[in-house]
RNA sequence: GGGCGAUUAGCUCAGUUGGUUAGAGCGCACCCCUGAUAAGGGUGAGGUCCCUGGUUCGAUUCCAGGAUUGCCCA
């Protein structure tokens, strides 16, 4: 007799595989890609989607390319990563086109930094040098933004984004403008920006700082001319004023209307010498310190709204101001009433356009008063003193002092900035569309209706921002972006939008690109038989501005929907961050309605933005940003990837250190389950091996019915973007299913029964079904793990690659409800069975499970046999099948230990009946064929 | 200040059309195994479901107010 303990290793089948236990991400996902690059495979997957019978089209959002990718731009490009990979292994045909923003002030913000200290006395290049700068900028950005992306694994036409400083995509943008011109939305109107008058140039919210300023405090009366119906019951004849408060005196000439606070309440004060004064309630008694008033007397109380219609009259010029409302007046400093120039503050235009007040504007571009005002020629800073005497002169002057207050202040110059209204191009929100009747507002919030949302509450949000918002003003006095295609007569001032001249605008920018429109006069750009529709006139101006960014990447559906294969318009996906509700999502909407009459979308995905653990924002000081290069670089861009599917990004989603390592840990659980099944297929040969479902054992139909359930599952989520629900049902289903359960159970016959007995053959068919659909459920997410484990699966039509494969309707044919609901019992048997070993355990009775035998009394029958292998012990007795509630018992097993399974058993020479049966078949023992 | 969200164990997430002791996994503690081994298994501890009021027989769930936090706007 051979002594068996030295062969024993080799008569038993230990799982064997390369599949390595260390992901080492850093080094693998890099060969992959070069892999992936040799293969061909971004072809070979279009290729694969040619067969495809439906398209899924999503549209990307460009990011701005002025710095590297941060945490953001990844999450909301992985995400993305999987909407097309899914769709496409699901049976779709997409194919998803990046594509950069590339125009806009932050680009020119920053050159402009490094203009000043190369040579700040060349700062006033011309504008082709500039732009030549800013579109280099760009696209050194757009170059290493793309192979940021790449590392991650995002799949893509990187070969052919979109940019928006292409000419066809300027051509593009350039021709929608004039078709909402010809929808009669585009007006020329003004609006108060703010405004350098050193430098005579409109100066962005980033072009801004503040310092300390000093400036006039004065209080001015204005008359009451025609109270409104409550005042005047409360004054009757008496002559009564508004107390108004500024610190911009230079500003009433343009003032046309005072605001006061709907909801506030105002007192109406006699003072010596009999007049009325009016201010709010909780400033009166500040006031009569400050103006110095006597003999205050209380006349009576009025609210903001009940002042509301009140007339009053300018001071120092023949013109009526009125009592309107406003929320943002406040109690806090002055009188509780504001005076209202729309010409020269935001919330004044902003009440202006509500209470339909004309925008006077006096000062010109140098900051000066023009003719229209009495100090005509004189700096409004310097006109403060003049004014102050003429209200003085005039009786309306209560007190003028100097306060020091933050002031915005020109970046280049440093001179204190002014608001001053300028021309500027709007889209009419209100305005009936031409063809269509219905005004742009009211279709665009047709069409947000007619879009699904995900999460439902981006309608709400989206909805409420369109239904209040201005007329979009689309013009810019910058220089890098796409200008407005409009031709000025020279002799009318008329400005031609559409037809041939938007045309010819077209065509240039289609050949040149924009830039010919700053190096080109309007006579090389025109053709020459074109004439002003109004006056015939021949000469044209250019216009100077440029578009809003917003315009531009809001116009990405034409040039790219409707101009690149595989797109389609309207989109099916738009998937950004919830600030693009405001953003990309509403200029792109407002464009698709005046243009095509219709939303650029059929569905809009919003994720969050990033927290840290603690849920505040990212930000450096806070020293709590995350970089994804550190991520890739340290961890894995499948990690990365596990993360963002872990998360449930409808909501802001935190990341740190330690919510990184926790993905990591369950990235290696669902690792290192792939890699256990792998290797015990190392001599399965499926198409000779499988055995058919009907001979399966129980147990390994039943995880076939857990296997099926999760893809169905799984697969519904994927419908509704519930990645995180899918992260966490495939890990439990690796951690608990499996690996804990299983596995646990099965690796006993894999190990110790026969290599080729029905047992274990049924068990690697089963093992092998759930390693083909768990690699394509992952295909998606772990792009790299799932590459790299499906490189050592054996299957037959194994294609080059995971992500040429397709999930198909047999992945979900091993349902069987009765059979899972069987083995929920069976299961809550086990675990009470296991809370008594434990005791033993506890009690030193037992070490191992193994040594145990377990009695059961069940409270029912159940059709079952395999005891001993679901608990794992030695050996199982059922007592008794009416017992009147489930007990459980055990003892140590009794026998020896089977030196080659390990349980304890009866045995002869060493070994349990079946060792003894599997190592010895035929009475000798065999091992690889031949005899021992 | 306004609009829209979020808040359930240390962490990532379920859940409750209002109904007994609120779930999972990870992490943690303790234990077992050493034939998945920089692995594997078991048992267990952990929660005023953000707070305060209201509706209700009963609220983590519905309503109101507040706190904290995020996006957008002012």
């Amino acid at each position: 007799m051979q002594q068996p303990e030295i062969n024993l290793k080799e008569t038993l089948n230990l799982p064997k595989t390369d599949f390595p236990i260390r992901a080492s991400l850093a080094q693998k996902e890099p060969e992959l890609l070069s892999h992936w690059d040799e293969i061909n495979l971004d072809k070979k997957w279009v290729v694969s989607q040619k067969t495809a019978t439906k398209n899924y089209v999503l549209h990307d959002g460009p990011p701005y390319p002025n710095g590297n990718i941060h945490m953001g731009h990844a999450l909301n490009k992985v995400l993305k990563d999987i909407v097309v990979r899914q769709a496409v292994m699901n049976g779709a045909n997409s194919t998803f086109i990046p594509g950069w923003d590339c125009h806009g002030l932050p680009i020119e913000v920053q050159l402009l930094k490094e203009l000043k200290k190369e040579d700040q006395e060349d700062k006033k290049r011309d504008i082709p040098w500039f732009r030549e700068r800013c579109k280099t900028f760009a696209l050194d950005y757009v170059a290493a933004q793309k192979e940021e992306f790449k590392r991650i694994g995002i799949m893509g036409q990187w070969d052919r984004p979109y940019l928006t400083l292409d000419k066809s995509y300027e051509a593009s943008v350039v021709k929608l403008f004039g078709q909402i011109a010809e929808k009669g939305l585009v007006y020329r109107g003004k609006k108060p920006i703010h405004w350098c008058s050193n430098c005579e140039t409109a100066l962005a919210e980033a072009e801004i700082e503040y310092h300390d300023h000093r400036s006039p405090s004065v209080y001015v009366k204005f008359a009451v001319t025609e109270p409104s119906e409550a005042l005047s019951q409360l004054i009757g004849q008496d002559s009564a004023s508004i107390l108004v408060w500024t610190t911009t005196p230079w500003t009433l000439p343009a003032n046309v209307a005072i605001a006061a606070h709907a909801d506030f309440n105002y007192l109406i004060i006699r003072v010596a010498g009999g007049e009325l004064y009016i201010c709010v309630e909780e400033l009166q008694s500040k006031l009569v310190d400050k103006l110095a008033l006597e003999d205050v007397k209380l006349i009576g109380k009025i609210t903001g709204k009940d002042l509301f219609g009140t007339q009053t009259r300018h001071p120092f010029i023949d013109r009526a101001s009125g009592i309107v409302t406003a929320n943002y007046v406040t109690k806090e400093d002055g009188t509780g009433f504001v005076h209202i120039a729309p010409g020269h503050g935001q919330e004044d235009y902003l009440v202006g356009l509500e209470y339909n007040l004309p925008i006077i504007m006096p000062v010109n571009a140098k900051g000066k008063f023009t003719q229209d005002v009495k100090w005509s020629g004189v700096a409004v800073f310097d006109a403060n003193k003049l004014i102050c005497q003429e209200l003085e002169a005039l009786g309306a002057l209560l007190k003028c002092e100097f306060i020091k207050h933050s002031y915005p202040h020109c970046w280049r110059c440093k001179s204190p900035v002014i608001f001053r209204a300028t021309e500027q191009w709007f889209i009419a929100m209100n305005e009936p569309m031409k063809g269509i009747g219905k005004t742009l507002r009211e279709r665009a919030l047709e069409e947000i209706r007619a879009t699904t949302w995900y999460p439902a509450w981006g309608e709400k949000r989206i909805y409420a921002m369109v239904e209040n918002r201005p007329d979009w003003c689309i013009s810019r006095q910058r220089y890098w972006g796409i200008p407005i295609p409009a031709f000025i007569c020279k002799s009318c001032n008329h400005a031609e939008l559409t037809g041939e001249f938007n045309e010819a605008a077209a065509d240039v920018v289609a050949a040149e690109g924009t830039m010919a429109w700053f190096s080109k006069s309007a006579a090389e750009i025109l053709p020459s038989h074109l004439v002003c529709s109004e006056c015939g006139g021949k000469d044209f101006d250019k216009e100077k501005d440029i578009l809003d960014v917003w315009f531009e990447s809001g116009s990405s559906f034409g040039s790219v929907l409707e101009g690149r294969d595989g797109m389609s318009f309207p989109a099916d996906l738009y998937l950004e961050g919830s600030d693009q509700h405001r953003g990309w999502f509403q200029s792109s909407l407002l464009i698709g309605v005046a243009t095509r009459n219709q939303a650029p979308f059929k569905a809009v995905l919003t994720h969050g933005f990033l927290v840290d653990d603690k849920g505040r924002k990212m930000s450096k000081s806070e020293g709590n940003v995350i970089s994804p290069q550190d991520v890739i670089t340290q961890m894995g861009a499948d990690i990365l990837r596990w993360w963002v599917v872990g998360t449930d990004f409808k909501n802001d989603v935190s990341i740190a250190q330690s919510i990184l390592n926790q993905a990591r840990d369950s990235y290696s659980k669902v690792r290192n389950t792939i890699r256990f099944l792998l290797s015990n297929l190392y001599d399965f040969e499926p198409e000779s091996d499988v055995v058919p479902y009907e001979l399966l054992e129980e147990i390994d139909q039943w995880i076939l019915a857990k296997l099926a359930a999760l893809y169905q599952e799984t697969e519904k989520d994927y419908t509704q973007f519930s990645y995180h629900m899918i992260a966490h049902r495939i890990h439990d289903f690796c951690a608990v299913v499996l690996s804990a359960t299983y596995l646990d159970i099965v690796k006993d016959r894999l190990y110790c029964g026969a290599k080729t007995s029905p047992q274990r053959r049924s068990t690697q068919t089963a093992i092998h079904h759930i390693l083909k659909v768990l690699l394509k459920l992952l295909a998606p997410i772990l792009i790299f793990t799932a590459e790299d484990a499906y490189r050592y699966f054996n299957a037959p039509e194994k294609q080059e690659s995971i992500h040429l494969e397709k999930w198909a309707a047999s992945e979900a044919a091993f349902e069987n409800p009765a059979l899972l609901e069987k083995w929920e019992e069976l299961l809550k048997i086990k675990s009470l069975a296991y809370q008594v070993l434990e005791k033993m355990r506890a009690q030193k009775e037992i070490g191992s499970f193994l040594e145990a035998k377990v009695t059961l009394n069940l409270d029912k029958p159940i059709d079952f046999s395999d005891w001993e292998s679901l608990l794992i012990v030695s050996s199982v007795e059922i007592a008794s099948t009416n017992a009147p509630e489930m007990q459980v018992s055990a003892a140590p097993s009794s026998g020896e230990k089977c030196v080659r399974c390990w349980k304890i058993k009866p045995v002869t020479d060493a070994l349990c009946e079946r060792c003894h049966s599997v190592v010895y078949p035929e009475g000798v023992a065999v091992l690889e064929g031949k005899e021992v």
